[in-house]
DNA sequence: AGTCTTCCGTACGGTAGCGTATGGAGGTGG
DNA sequence: CCACCTCCATACGCTACCGTACGGAAGACT
């Protein structure tokens, strides 16, 4: 009788960007991404690999530029189902601030900023979300700097506190102050001279 | 006739964790603590840093005391000469907030938060500066939960702006229109409900 | 001067990962 | 069914670094 064998799937490229992906997100940055645990892990060699990819840098190049393509959309696309500018700026801000909300890949890209890659794709993703927060805050009303400014404000308080979720989580509010908390900000950002 | 030789000093232990902070400033992270490349770098061996050091960890757990110690302190000073909390708080913000503000060593370690010692390193530093805003907050009226959230919304301000600083520096207003922002900001931080 | 302690140089073995070479299994088309 | 192509396994050499062992130089002490 044969056992139902674990079937061995041959590999795709992008099951070993996706790996690679999720390597960064657990390892906390691009120095996880090591051929040869990642062929343990997906339960091949090296060998494997090497028919895919060159080398190290292809893999990664393959991983960022997945990375770029799929994460910011999603966001922005459940933001834009809120009626007015303003409900989308409070849900956005509300998402991505929630201790669940921030995605540890995120916080690794940042931590391996120097990577030549790394940097464009930051540099892409990072034009594209402050630019989206700025329409916001012009739909509201303001000027075009002040769009750019406050939207500037909204993203470096958004990049701290994820750093602050991740690193150093008892100091921010807990539970029930939270809300009063992402209000008073949201309030901060809202509010005119 | 006898030429002045380089005079091979002796080292210490804290030659040794200067050496370490640096790396860590200059290489991006923990990886960069690298014992026979510090050696190199120092004109010594490993022979030296064994004599002085049980292991890597303990060389680490040094520079990182070092750097606890001696980081905060000098900002906080200069900044405490400043007369009203108002303009401690706008100096403060206006230090850290220019390019060359922020030390490059303290986005190391963020990127290396996952090592239990920087935790450790990064939570003292990081609950003393909160407070120490929250204070300045508290002195300019503002009741101890207001002032908690404030100051936290100001201090993960700055983290990150330190991020888009190293990171996406174009991102950033630039030159003139910076004071401008920096303003804006202060205010968006002060202004009451 | 002789001894003792401090500090460092050097040689060694061990681990982790990159990249290469090469053979072979298993599916696919003629 | 045979030749071929796709994909993977294995073995190898190479680099970088950690930690240990041990000997020796150079000042300190008497």
């Amino acid at each position: 009788m044969v056992m139902a064998q674990p079937r061995k799937p041959r590999l795709t490229a992008l099951d070993w960007a996706d790996a690679a992906l999720a390597a960064i997100r657990e390892g906390g940055g691009l120095k996880s991404v090591a051929i040869e645990p990642l062929a343990t892990r997906l339960g091949t060699t090296k060998g494997s690999f090497y028919w895919h990819f060159t080398n190290r840098e292809a893999l990664i190049e393959a991983a960022l530029s997945r990375w770029v393509e799929t994460n910011t959309d999603e966001i922005i696309t459940t933001v834009e189902t809120e009626p007015t500018p303003e409900s989308r700026l409070r849900k956005l801000l509300t998402q991505v601030t929630k201790p669940s909300g921030t995605d540890p890949l995120e916080l690794s890209l940042l931590a391996s900023k120097d990577h030549p890659q790394v940097a464009t794709a930051l540099q892409q993703v990072t034009t594209r979300r402050i630019t989206y927060i700025a329409d916001l805050f012009e739909n509201l009303g303001f000027t075009e700097t002040e769009s750019r400014q406050r939207a500037l404000m909204a993203y470096s308080f958004y990049l701290g506190h994820a750093q602050l979720t991740h690193a150093v989580p008892s100091a921010l509010p807990s539970g029930e102050e939270f809300p009063g908390y992402l209000e008073a900000t949201v309030e901060a950002l809202l509010r005119r001279g």
